[in-house]
DNA sequence: CCTACCGATCGGTAGG
DNA sequence: CCTACCGATCGGTAGG
C-alpha cells in the first residue's frame, strides 16, 4: 500500500469515527505519521478525499447491479440477488460505505449534483425490479417508491450492524433481511 | 416563543441541514438575526443545545411507549402501536429528531453515556415485544437483535420521505410499514 | 517530506 | 443585547 493509498483509508476510518467536518487534516497527519503540510504531496485538497470515497461506492454499487439487471429470471429471485450484491458491497468496504452513507452532502457542486444523479439512477434500478413484481402479481401493490426507500433503509444500517467477528456471515444477513422483506414477521 | 425557544428551534434545523460540527454559532445568530455573543446570555454553549435537542427526543420516546408496553393486547397489535407511535415521534419533530439520529454521537461525557443507555432502554422493549411474539408462535423465529435493528432502520428513515405536503399521512406511513414487516411484500 | 507560515474561522468571555 | 476581543484551530501554500 503506497502513501496515498494509507492516506485514503484511514481518511475512511477517521472520517466514520468523527464525521467529514470534524476531522482535521491535522488529524489524519498524526494517524498516519507525517506532518500536515506533507499530506498535499499527494492529495489535493480535503474534499478530493471524500470524493474519491463516495465516487468509488457508487462506482461499485454499479458494478454490482449490472449483471443481476440482465438476468432473465423473477422479480423475486431478482431482488433477493440485487440485496445479496449490495450487502456484499457494504461487507466489503464498511469504512468507506459509512462515509458515503453519512458525508456525501459535504461535497461541493458540481459533484454533489453528480452524486445524487447516480444515487437516484442505483434506487431507480430497485423500483424497476419491484415495480415489475408488482406487475406480474409476484409483489403486493403498495406504492413503490415507499417500498424501495424502506428496503434501502433496512440495507444501509447493516454496516452497523455487521463486524467481521459477528454472529452473522454477511450472506446470512443478506438472506434474513431479504426474507424479512419478502415474507415478513408474522406467522401462517 | 421566547427568545430561548427560537434558539433551539433554528439550532435544530440548522444542525440537521449542515450537521453538528459544520454549523457555527455565527450561522445561528446570522439566522436569528442578533450577534453571536449575545446567545449566550440564553444558552450555555453550543453542546448544551445539542443536550437539550438529543435528551427532549428520547423522552418523547419513553412517553409515548409506556401505555403500549402496559397494554394487554397480542405481540403484533403492540408491534403496531408501537410502531404509529413512535412514527408520531418523528412526525412532529423531524428536525429534533434528524439531529438526535444523526448528532448524538458529538455529545461528550457523561452525556454521552446516559444516552447511549437510554437508547438502549427503548430499543429493549422492542426486543420484548418481538421476543415475547415468537414464544408466542406469533412471529417467526428469527434472530431477535437483528429483526429489531432492522425494524429501527425502516422506521428511522421517515424523517427524510416524511414531508408536511407529501402524498402519505403519517399514519399512512406508519401502517404500510407496519404490514410491510408484519406480511411481507410477496403475494400469497 | 519538512519548516514556517498565511488568512479565516472557531467557541466563548469581559464589560457595559 | 452589543462592542471588542481572546487563544485555538482550521485548510492550505511557499520554498526547500
Amino acid at each position: 500500500m503506497n502513501r496515498k493509498e494509507q492516506i485514503r483509508v484511514t481518511a475512511q476510518n477517521l472520517f466514520r469515527e468523527r464525521g467529514y467536518p470534524a476531522t482535521s487534516m491535522r488529524d489524519l497527519a498524526a494517524q498516519i505519521g507525517i506532518e500536515p503540510a506533507s499530506l498535499y504531496s499527494h492529495i489535493d485538497s480535503k474534499e478530493a478525499i471524500l470524493q474519491g470515497i463516495c465516487f468509488e461506492i457508487a462506482d461499485e454499487f454499479f458494478k454490482t447491479i449490472e449483471p443481476v439487471m440482465n438476468a432473465n429470471i423473477p422479480a423475486d429471485q431478482k431482488l433477493m440477488e440485487a440485496i445479496r450484491n449490495h450487502v456484499k458491497v457494504i461487507k466489503h468496504n464498511s469504512d468507506a460505505f459509512a462515509v458515503f452513507l453519512n458525508d456525501w452532502r459535504y461535497l461541493s457542486e458540481p459533484s454533489l449534483s453528480e452524486f445524487k444523479r447516480q444515487r437516484k439512477h442505483y434506487e431507480d434500478m430497485f423500483k424497476d425490479i419491484i415495480g415489475d413484481g408488482m406487475k406480474q402479481g409476484i409483489f403486493k401493490h403498495m406504492n413503490v417508491k415507499f417500498t424501495v426507500l424502506t428496503l434501502f433503509s433496512s440495507l444501509n444500517w447493516i454496516y452497523l450492524w455487521y463486524k467481521p467477528s459477528g454472529e452473522m456471515t454477511p450472506m446470512e444477513i443478506a438472506d434474513n433481511l431479504g426474507a424479512l422483506i419478502l415474507n415478513g414477521l408474522k406467522t401462517k
